[in-house]
DNA sequence: CCGGGATCGTTTGCCCACGAACGATCCAGC
DNA sequence: GCTGGATCGTTCGTGGGCAAACGATCCCGG
């Protein structure tokens, strides 16, 4: 490390102004989702098993639980992702049997959306490693910093 | 929208314990991100013109600049990259010309990375741009809760 | 009835993220 | 000397994320 320190040749670099990208939202927030991301994989990971539901489709099987029959586009919009990202995340759940679709004879170009007994049992399952990994990903801060964390993030939304 | 509402067959699904996917703090750092995002697309294609420079490479770039000549693992480090999404980072770097490499004589393994002309003089100007970024992105916020909420995103981090 | 806009789902292309594995190289300790 | 573990940079595979464009379909207004 910090082999003969290839010369100080930086004492004429241009501080930039006094930027710091450590100090970014920008950056703390990828930071944040790469933490939360880890410690979703390992909490899922030691409870479902088979093969590790991912954050982005526990969130669409969730919300295809609770809202019964919906199109594609709807539950994107649910869910917060573009139609051409829901697109892949439905496909997936469905080459694991976590959801099924069928045409609507009302609107030819939708399929409506439905769990299947599987993916309804995953997702009852799923919600305690969730909170788990809620809970952990939230350790460093106290109850009260958490919820002001909370609340300051849906209002930046 | 809501067309004849599929039928109300939710009256029986579970509500999963009352687990809202909305209230998860994966869900809204998710959201956040996608904001900061958008908006820093924006702000950057403006002030940059020829083609915008992605949140990442912006990092990798002023990384580069600051701390002179470093190693490709080194830069991921201070970054938070890991080596293989550094490697394709830099090597969009290299392609447009805002970073050059050259082999250390002596450590065979590693290329020593440098910014040149173009790529410092393109980190000063799109510091600017950055600040606009992060400003707009905070704009929902007051400056206590700016501070409070970078605070509590570095703790958790 | 018909035409134009809106919406549906899909594909392509680029970028990012990470685990896993790899060959090359370095270095510490024997 | 030499060898075993660590590090360097790379590649592959999978999964997300978005812009842009597409054909198919729907629906509203003329």
């Amino acid at each position: 490390m910090a082999r003969a320190a290839p010369l100080p040749d930086m004492a004429d670099k241009p501080p930039l102004d006094g930027y710091t990208v450590e100090s970014q939202i920008g950056f703390l927030l990828r930071r944040a989702v790469q933490r939360q991301t880890a410690i979703w994989q390992t909490c899922m990971a030691e409870g479902v098993g088979e093969r590790e539901l991912t954050p982005r489709q526990f969130t669409a099987l969730v919300k295809v639980v609770t809202s019964g029959r919906v199109t594609q586009n709807q539950l994107g919009r649910m869910a917060a992702m573009d139609p051409a990202t829901i697109q892949g995340v439905v496909r997936r759940l469905i080459t694991r049997g976590l959801v099924a679709q069928a045409r609507d004879p009302m609107d030819r170009r939708t399929t409506v959306l439905s769990t299947t007994k599987a993916g309804a049992a995953l997702a009852a399952r799923g919600v305690a490693h969730a909170r788990r990994a809620t809970e952990e990903t939230l350790a460093p801060l106290a109850a009260s910093e958490r919820r002001t964390l909370l609340a300051l993030l849906a209002r930046m939304a």
